[in-house]
DNA sequence: ACCAAAGCCTAGTGATCGCTAGGTTTTAGA
DNA sequence: TCTAAAACCTAGCGATCACTAGGCTTTGGT
């Protein structure tokens, strides 16, 4: 009798293994490779256990299928994209800014724009897991954007006959549409660029160092 | 001895069946539907048989494989759209306003709009079959509509900080990214409105009707 | 009316897909 | 150190893929 209590045998879960988190965000970098390269519904679970190292069933020991496997790249390609922009600046200007550094940003990531470029493709189709995801996405970022493109009007910095709304849309829009541009040829765009220049032709004083602060780079 | 001549035995290959023109036709509408709705690489041979009503080596008759049936799409969707856009107008505005008649036009033909989306975004891996096709569709859409921009820049009714190039590559981009966004949710956006505000934006007079001509529509 | 080419079919091929069954090895709490 | 959960494997399932082989049926020039 070397238990204190004769309760019935406790079933007590385990958690992961140490390594356990390591293996599974090695797994979700491989997914976004494969998936960037391929598309979701092409892109094939086998390549993603290859480049891993491990095998098909290995890993849908950890992803139980295909779905939850996207569901999870795009969650955790979100956690790390969330720390980059400041979308909730005051400034609406600072947050304008931070997109452009996006622009920049994404052009030394190329797998990640080609991630968004063929998913937000293939999920415009209503049947595709990511459809709903996608569509929450562009909602919430033309909110957030809308929102700063409002803080730049009440600061009587937007021209008067631009709508929040509509500059938002067409922000999103530029940017998707240079980021194919660009993967197709990557000498002809400069991202960063193209939108800068887009906001400076709407926005008064956008590159005004006096109220940007930072970006002291190209001083032409 | 009924044959004129002793010549040897004439290959003459017979041309194609009355009907087959039509068929074909079939074939690269049902294609067009399905590439649309998949995207090439998910999207199957035997679905577009199905649609047209016919099996699968039926279809492989007319088009011997996937790639070749991919090429003809494309080649048959083009014919369709350039006599649509004069793209080689002498008034670059007129241009302009076809693009903007082009989006209009689009938001009625979803099918061809998805079919782009989704092949372009596809095709920017280097080993698509469509690689090359949509590079060369890029510059050649490039190059046309920066001659534009600059033929407005002679006419002295270009925004003086506006390089014609650089305008180009951010209409495309704009016209590209509006679709992903009207595809997921078209009650959001109106295309033609928002590439026609942009236009209007760094083009001098770019909806006067003096110079245009035609659309009378919203007289606000 | 003849008959060969064009059109189209059935029946398969091997390859690849997402996923499962059921076992073995590794880990870490007790 | 014992042991059960977690991690991972091999093997294989049924479905689907692009494409082929080989034979009927339809068409249209002669």
């Amino acid at each position: 009798m070397t238990s204190s209590t004769d309760a019935p045998p406790v079933r007590r879960p385990r958690g992961e293994y140490a390594k356990t988190r390591a293996r599974k965000v090695a797994i979700l970098d491989a997914a976004l490779e494969v998936f960037a390269q391929s598309g979701y519904r092409s892109g094939s679970i086998r390549d993603v256990a290859n480049l891993v190292g491990i095998s098909e069933a290995g890993l849908l020991h950890h992803f139980p299928n295909k779905v939850k496997l996207l569901e999870a790249v795009l969650e955790h390609r979100d956690e790390q994209s969330r720390s980059i922009v400041p979308m909730g600046s005051p400034d609406g200007a600072e947050t304008l800014r931070g997109l452009v550094e996006l622009a920049a940003y994404n052009a030394s990531v190329p797998g990640v724009v080609e991630l968004y470029c063929a998913l937000s493709a293939e999920a415009t189709s209503p049947d595709h897991p990511a459809h709903d995801y996608f569509i929450r996405r562009y909602d919430e970022t033309r909110a957030s954007l809308s929102a700063a493109f409002g803080r730049l009007r009440d600061d009587g910095r937007l021209s008067t006959d631009v709508e929040p709304v509509r500059a938002a849309i067409a922000t999103i829009a530029l940017m998707d549409g240079l980021q194919v541009q660009w993967l197709l040829d990557r000498e002809v765009v400069d991202m960063a660029q193209e939108l800068s220049d887009f906001f400076a032709s709407f926005v008064d004083a956008f590159d005004d160092p006096r109220l940007a602060g930072a970006r002291r780079s190209e001083p032409s």
